[in-house]
DNA sequence: TAGTGGTCTAGACCACAAA
DNA sequence: TTGTGGTCTAGACCACTAG
């Protein structure tokens, strides 16, 4: 019933996740680890793995002594902060069909900031892929990613640039996209984002400035976003020491 | 040279996290597992998790066949948004000096979003603690808690309200503060924000509204905070899958 | 081919909670 | 006292990287 690959804790840890939504474990009591390994036919250091991740993303809460346990209120999580990788993945975790519209792509020279983020040299150009989420005719997220352009060199169609930014440089630029550094930066809508987001001016929203990094740590992409905060809301759970 | 407790995954983590703060490692390359596990006398196991640990923190990065090394863009960060507990421990990480400033406190019947966070009875109340974190005469945070009455029954100074929320929690109400359940909610400074803080009106801030869980998982604290940006800026590590 | 990290095992002992 | 999770061990085999 349980083969490799994928390996057995992520086995694990889907089975025993889709227990936990489907309401399977009585009183949210989720059966000790030895009852587990032995059901799943696995090691305890296995099932210890699969359930320290259940634990981490908020799922299940563990007690020594006393036993494991389901986390109602972690369970409610939509969109984890930590985790997130596409935007389209994020709506849709909100029970949205988004679809994405490219609004522009063009090549310029980076400003300080970007280049500094990027290592770039003085000459080096970025391309700038500009594209809004949008729900229902309603926008919900705009997003700008500055690429350097020597790291997409070759010819792309409209469908390539609308692509989620991390499969566009895995598949077109043969970058792994591996972690983004994040910083949260409260903005007011000026008159330009107030017109693709379809606000008005002056309302408050959340945006993002990151830069992404690939396999080699080699910074690859820097982006900013910016998020509808009536149509979507960041949550994180935040452990203690 | 290594004991028990704390644990040998700890010491191991903390050995090697202070070897790399040190630039003990040259060119940023981390010994191998097994060599790690010699010198300190431990499994491999042990060193193993010390450096799962170092990796989720950002403070190295690994590579199957390859080796383990010191992630630099990672070391950058200093206020993780998914750990840090008290607000004067994230200044502090700042390299401030905060001083902590009570506003006021005193006891409110909730309204209805806080009356549904933390499961309370229609006539209970609750405790409301505002206060500011000041660095050099300049507001950072200010921030207002509230814990339902029944549990912080006694009387206390106005001492024990400064001291940070989860430690007044658990020495004083008995209460051991889990984890918090945070939602990122971006506003504009209304005039009685912008003089507490002392920024100009319709300035955009961070906000969390969280609600706190013991250990029992049982909710016991509903909070809200706000940010100056200029002073305080979140970043955090978004892994791709 | 040698060396690295990735996965997994079986078993030991401990600390803690509940009956 | 019993059963739970927490920590740790020694060793196996695999997948991958690099010389």
């Amino acid at each position: 019933m349980i083969k490799r690959s994928p390996s057995l804790t992520d086995q694990a840890k889907a089975h025993i996740k889709e227990q936990i939504v489907n309401n399977q474990y009585e009183g949210g009591r989720i059966p000790s680890e030895s009852d587990l390994a032995n059901e799943l036919g696995v090691s305890r250091t296995t099932i210890r793995d699969a359930l320290s991740r259940l634990e981490i993303e908020g799922s299940v809460f563990r007690r020594q002594g006393s036993g494991t346990f389901v986390n109602e209120p972690g369970l409610q999580i939509k969109s984890r902060l930590d985790e997130i990788w596409s935007y389209e993945a994020i709506l849709q975790a909100h029970g949205y069909t988004p679809s994405t519209v490219l609004l522009d792509v063009h090549e310029k020279q980076p400003n300080e900031l970007v280049r500094k983020s990027l290592n770039l040299a003085a000459d080096d150009s970025v391309t700038v892929i500009q594209k809004i989420f949008v729900e229902d005719d309603e926008p919900v997220i705009f997003t700008e990613n500055q690429i350097p352009t020597r790291l997409c060199a070759g010819s792309f169609t409209k469908d390539d640039f609308r692509l989620p930014v991390f499969q566009f440089l895995e598949t077109l630029c043969r970058q792994r996209l591996n972690y983004y550094l994040s910083e949260i930066v409260p903005v007011s809508a000026d008159k330009r984002l107030a017109k693709i987001l379809g606000i008005s001016q002056r309302k408050p929203l959340i945006s993002f400035e990151e830069t992404g990094y690939n396999d080699e740590n080699e910074p690859v992409l820097w982006a900013r976003s910016f998020f509808r905060d009536d149509l979507l809301r960041f949550r994180l759970i935040r452990w203690g020491v």
